[in-house]
This record gives C-alpha cells, structure tokens and sequence, in this order.
RNA sequence: GGGGGAAUUCCCGAGUGGCCAAAGGGGACAGACUGUAAAUCUGCUGGCUAAUGCCUUCGGUGGUUCGAAUCCACCUUCCCCCA
C-alpha cells in the first residue's frame, strides 16, 4: 500500500486541495512539506504528536519534511477556534520554547543529511517592513474572504484584534517565502488550520502563478468531541519532565473503548492488518488493544525501556501481583518525619496524591483512600518510622497509587 | 471621537450593604456498579483545623461604612450602539 492510501486508510486525511496531485506526489517522494509549531509551551504535547507521526510516515516514504518552529508567529498567536485572545508571549519565552522544541523533535525525525528541515519564521517574519509587506502580499488578500474564513468566525462574536487578525498572513507567508527558497511545495497541519493554510496556496498562485498544495489532517478528537491529550490538570506533554512516562502510559491505557481501535490507526505504526484484527475485540477484551495503544505510544516517545517500566508499574498498581519496582514512588527523608511519625494526610500531599490537606481530609472521610489494601478512613492515622522504612502503598481511588519508602 | 454595558471561586452563571467561602449547572474528584471503559446513582468541590473557628478570594488601586462581591473615585481589559 502506498504512503497516500495508508494515511486515508488510517483515516488521517482531513481536507486536500487536490487529491489526484497531492497522491502523486507524495507516493513518489517528490513533496517538500511543512508543518508549522507554534511554540506556545515549552513542550510539545500530544495534539503535536499527531503532526510529528505524519511527518515521520511521509519521511519514511520518501518525502522531505520541514519543521516549522513559529517563533515569529508566536509573537502574534493564533486566533483559529480560540474563543478569547492568547497572552502574549515575551521574545524571551518564545525563543527559550522553540530550542525546547527542536530537542524533541529531533529524537523522532532524522534531520540529517538534509532528510528534513528545520526552520524558523522569526529568521524572515521579523524583518518585513510594514509597508513593503503591504505592498508585496496586502494586495493579494481580500478581506471580505478572510472574514467568511470558518477559523475567524468564532472570534467575530466575541472580537477580533486586528493584531490576531494578520496571523493568517503570517502563515500565508511562510508558505510563500518557503516556496521560493526551499522548494517547499506543501503544507500540512491540524483540520483547524485549513482556512489558514489556503491563504499560502492561494498567495503562490498569486504572486508566482504556480500551483501548491495543502493537506489537513483529522483532528484527534474523543468521542464525546473533546480534543485528544487534555487532562483536567492540562495537556498530556512529551516531555518526560511535565508527563511522566507512567502518566502517558495512564492516559492511553484508560482511552474510551469508543477511541481505541481510531487511536491505534492514528497514532501507531502498527499494520493496519494487525489493527484490523482487533476490530472485533469486546468488552474486557479491549483492555488489550488499550495496553498495546498505551504501550505502543509511550514506548514511540519515551522509548522501550521507559514503556516497559510504565507497563509493569501500571500493571503493579492494578493488576494486584507484580513487583513494585517500577511503582510511582516518594523517598522521604528523616526530615519529613515530624514527632517519629507521619498521619496520613501529611503522607497524602507529600506523595502529591492530593494538592492540599483539605483535599486529603476529603478523600480519607469518603473512604477512598488505602495503605497497603487496608481502608483508612481515620484522618488521625498515622505510621511510624519503621512502618515507613518497610515501604507503604498508598492508594487514593483506583487509580491513583504511590509508594512512600523512608530512606 | 461620542454614548451605553460588563469583569464573580476550574468553566458557565446567580448574587446588588451584614444571614456570602458566595445559589444553580457543567467539569473534576471520591463511593457504589464495572473491564484501570462508558452510562447511571450518591457524595463532594478555596486554605488551615479533631472540632468550634480562623485566614485568603468576587479585574486592579484607593475611599465611604461598625461592616463591601455588593456603594463611590480612578485605572485596566472586553462587549454593544452611533461616527
């Protein structure tokens, strides 16, 4: 199966602007393509990874990718599907983000020998002259379109900054200016960004009279419509540091049973006849294909080692048995220990199982925390040194478990 | 440029001098049921405290008052109407 027809039939492929030259050109190497990050955290998460996944496939066929860091578009930020403007970020943030992102994305895309590019817009966005950008590309876009463009509309309730509104320009222009400097004769990205992405085709067409092509990818969306990789506590990130291995591996391990089977095509790198398989996978038996999803990824970003231990403490911490080495794990020290011994709820927010005493309270009172399998529900409880030194599992609701040991 | 309105705890949103840590809903969290799923039902939802209670919070800064989320002044941001 060709590169074209695996992504469609992993059902990646959102929008095209022509499907039969786009085919042509990606099943036979000949695409230079772009996909933009803006760096707006100092961490790319999992709504990137989708993005870095198409990159490496369409890599691995041949073609040659470029990543763009957005440290000029940063500057401005993205209005598309925001309901409110971004904080704007200090040139500081924005450069110290964009050296976080090359790291990672360097372990997951093979930059040498010219494989891929990694550029950034601050290089040519920050020099244009108000004027003779106006002069150059102003006249080529028409505002009456921008306004009908769907990734304004939500903002044309609530308003709309001028400032905001000229990022599609921005991207419009990175299109343009990578077009004639590297050959960059695609762009792909994030459905949400097909507005913005036409007004770079569209310029091309204008200005030089040739033909470019856009590709959006399916946003990865749960089942409720929710975006994939956001936790309550924020965005499920690849860096070790923010999500930890275990946590990654957590998060896919519990994918609605609705999600698994689109997740695996998605995101994975395994044959699509081995997914296929999997299709008729019922009830507990999707537990599986959840743990190869969980395991599959963590291991993709974190590497083996990592989701192999992410794998045995998760199965540590709820599949009863097992060892628990690789359990989440707080070493306290002497100083922690208050009058030689330790009450549960110190232990609870020192482990970070809750954020705060009262929540401790909370959880302990509604008997949803255990020590070692024994329900606790007095909030007096406490354990002494040697109680401490052995080692205690503690536990709050199902899946929330941490190993205090006293070194 | 002129006029009118708004800013509340994670989000939406009530509250218009004391009874307000602040209604209601959503979400999150915990319990029951399960398959580390979903749905459902129950509880719970600022911090400290065994508890009584105390402390911090209603865009910001000052002020009026015994007492302010609520009144006044100024500032900031946003929305709407007219130009």
């Amino acid at each position: 199966m060709k590169i074209y027809e695996e992504l469609r039939a992993r059902g990646l492929i959102a929008q095209v602007t022509d499907e039969e030259e786009i085919r042509e050109l990606l099943n036979n190497g000949k695409a230079t393509f772009y996909i933009g990050f803006d760096p707006t955290a100092d961490s790319l998460h999992v709504g990137h990874f989708m993005a870095l996944c198409l990159m490496k496939r369409l890599q691995m066929a041949g073609n040659r990718p470029i990543a763009l860091i957005g440290g000029g578009t940063g500057m401005v930020g993205d209005p598309s599907g925001r309901s409110d403007m971004r904080t704007v970020m200090t040139e500081e943030t924005i450069c110290h983000n964009c050296d976080r992102f090359k790291e990672q994305m360097s372990k997951f895309i093979d930059f040498s020998e010219g494989k891929a590019l990694m550029l950034n817009n601050a290089d040519w966005l920050l020099k244009l002259n108000y004027i003779d950008l106006l002069r150059e590309v102003g006249s080529c876009f028409s505002v009456n379109n921008m306004l009908r463009a769907e990734c304004y509309k939500q903002r044309m309730e609530k308003g709309l900054s001028f400032f905001e509104f000229n990022y599609m320009i921005m991207q419009s222009y990175d299109f343009y200016h990578m077009y004639k400097t590297v050959g960059c004769n695609m762009q792909c990205g994030g459905d949400d960004q097909w507005s913005n992405m036409l007004g770079g085709t569209d310029l091309i067409r204008r200005k030089l009279g040739k033909d470019a092509y856009a590709m959006t990818i399916t946003l990865l969306l749960t089942s409720e419509g929710k975006k994939m990789g956001k936790t309550q506590s924020g965005a499920v990130w690849l860096d070790p540091d923010k999500t930890s291995p275990y946590e990654f591996y957590q998060y896919w391990r519990n994918t609605n049973d609705a999600d698994v089977l689109k997740c695996l095509r998605m995101l994975t790198f395994l044959p699509l006849e081995q997914i296929d398989a999997m299709s008729d996978w019922k009830d507990a038996k999707l537990n599986e294909a959840k743990d190869i999803l969980a395991y599959e990824l963590t291991s993709l970003i974190h590497g083996e080692e990592e989701a192999n231990k992410a794998r045995e403490g998760s199965r540590a911490a709820f599949g009863g048995s097992a060892d628990h080495e690789n359990m989440p794990t707080t070493e306290l020290t002497e100083a922690d220990l208050g009058e030689g011994a330790l009450d549960i709820l110190s232990l609870l927010t020192l482990t970070g199982l809750c954020p705060s005493k009262s929540d401790a309270r909370r959880n302990v009172t509604q008997g949803g925390v255990t020590a070692n399998d024994e329900k606790i529900d007095d909030i007096a409880k406490a354990f002494t040194a040697a109680e401490l030194r052995e080692g205690i599992i503690l536990r709050r609701g199902k899946k929330n478990v941490n190993k205090v040991i006293l070194k």
